[in-house]
DNA sequence: TATGAATGAGTCTTCATTCAT
DNA sequence: GATGAATGAAGACTCATTCAT
């Protein structure tokens, strides 16, 4: 019962990554997801109560996934450099494994309405506080700087790594994101000055 | 003569970034953006071909201007650090005084097409080559590191500065952007690690 | 089952029938035709791709049952001068009774691009030929000239019909359209000369 | 003054003529008109009330000429086969040498609402009271037929007629539109029975 | 008279959502 | 639960006509 409704659920889902990545939001229409998934468009309403839903459920349970690996892979790493480097990784291998899930994080997702924005930080948050509880735990241990604002550090990081992934995308993937990793990282932790 | 051809146009430019700030590019209907602008509903078609094209112009306009403004604000300033603080402060108080642009800059702008948000990502270019070459000054300078990838490093400093805004206005606007200038250049000047 | 799916797309044909009729093609709403045919605007784009597609779909559906009737009525008719008779009279009073048809036809019809003229002229195809071959039974039996130009003439045949039709129409229909039969024919046959 | 007037008004309608025949009527934008004119949009509604109007007397204005060819011809022919003929002839020529008017006359003027038909009608009389005269003339001179119907048959000769122009130049206009005279006169004097 | 920028009413078409089966 | 035919609200865009210059 249960395994059967999810079923139709995670069909549902998979078919609107795959349609939003393809045509964008705006330009999908309930009934090419619904024909993507395999079911009747009555049926997505069975399960999701607006299109805009669709957005929101997909982009949960995806970042949740990816969080779930995030904190997975740093859980038991104590060396916060090693674990900021492990973070940096995972966030640009997994998208680039994936492109359609890139697709609807760094261009569909942000084509919502403020409303719809708000609710997207919401679900970044987990994120962001996996990143931030790096930095405290990295100032406790003395290998980041006493004084770091890590309210205003978190953002730096994550909008740095957001913005390469997105530069990656529109440019058209010609290069390897994971080949940025390094080079990010090493900016986050010396910066530019010589 | 000009001016009253440009007058038009302009007005109805200025109704549209109201417009659009307020209720989002899908959310505004053409004869809102008119009402705002004091023109006709048709008025509009004679000066721009689509809807679409109001947001295309809007950003263009106002991004030759803010680039003019970095521009001629770097352009006398020999000190990179400087120049690169200086660029902060111009980013984020530009939009900090300009809350309606700064919505559609960081919100609006990305409610678009893959075809648009590529268009978008010309108009930036010149101030992302604003940045490069800043930092290529910087590493002949031998004030930043010689090793730097500017190619990379430009997205990384672009992408801070943009998430803490976007970040800023989803939030509603509760704390100061100018005042995260000093932060946002320490961490790019000097990293994170002690 | 078949009956259903074709009940709405026959209510749809009839409502445009009235409504065209009425108004003619370019100020007949779709909305008006839906609210004729008792079904929703978005319905007939079920069964429609386009406004212009009522009026062809229309066009070929009466024209076909017309032809249809045409060629009932003569196949079993061995004396051509009598099978013409028919084929003016059916031509005559099927029009005469079916007003809407006959504004459609006559009217209607003729408001639209070169292109659907050309649509139209396919679809008066199987007339003319029936008449052709009318014709040329004739010439074979030795009842019609044996030089008659069966290409100019049928033309001749079928314009001379459709512009009594079109003359009765305009002239608010205040004679028997079915009374020209005979005169028609006598012309058709022995010409005016005495 | 009335010359320089006059000068206008003809352009204009030549501009209309132009238009009309290449894109019809409900295609042809006033100002595509304008342009073709030479003049500015405005300057249309100085000669004409109304778009419409431009068609009415465009058609008013080309058909009255053509009556007069057709009168002045027949006017001092006695022998009314021979006059029938002329008409033909002129009929045929005049559209054959005249493309742009023939679309005008055969497929543009049609696309118009009752009303207009109704006007056209009225226009096209002149030229049918002259086929009536020469058949009146004809019956008392004893060359056709005693008890012909003349209302009838001047539709008949008309609508043939009409018929044969129409088809020619839907058909792409392939063969001599003059070519088709004896063949149609002989059908309007002998009829097709042998 | 002539202009042509401005007007704004008018309408086709799309598509998210519903609901009878 | 599942379907998919039906709904109808919504809105971008066109273009005949006007009128200030």
């Amino acid at each position: 019962m249960t395994s059967k409704k999810t079923e139709k659920y995670q069909m549902i889902l998979e078919g609107a990554l795959k349609v939003f990545a393809e045509h964008g939001f705006h330009k999908s229409q309930v009934s090419k997801i619904a024909k993507a998934a395999g079911v009747a468009d009555g049926t997505i309403y069975l399960y999701f109560k607006r299109k805009e839903d669709l957005l929101i459920c997909l982009f949960r349970e995806k970042l949740g996934e990816l969080v779930q690996k995030f904190e997975d892979s740093v859980r038991d790493i104590d060396d916060v450099k090693e674990a900021l480097h492990k973070v940096c990784e995972i966030h640009y291998t997994e998208l680039e494994n994936n492109v359609d899930l890139a697709h609807v994080t760094q261009i569909e997702l942000r084509q919502s309405s403020m409303e719809l924005r708000r609710e997207i930080g919401m679900a970044f948050k987990p994120y962001i506080v996996l990143i931030e509880n790096l930095l405290v735990k990295g100032v406790q241990q003395g290998v980041f700087k006493p004084d770091l604002d890590v309210k205003l550090v978190r953002l730096l990081l994550f909008g740095a790594m957001d913005e390469v992934v997105t530069s990656w995308l529109i440019s058209g993937r010609k290069y390897s994101l994971a080949g940025q990793v390094n080079g990010t990282i090493d900016f986050f932790l010396k910066g530019i000055a010589r």
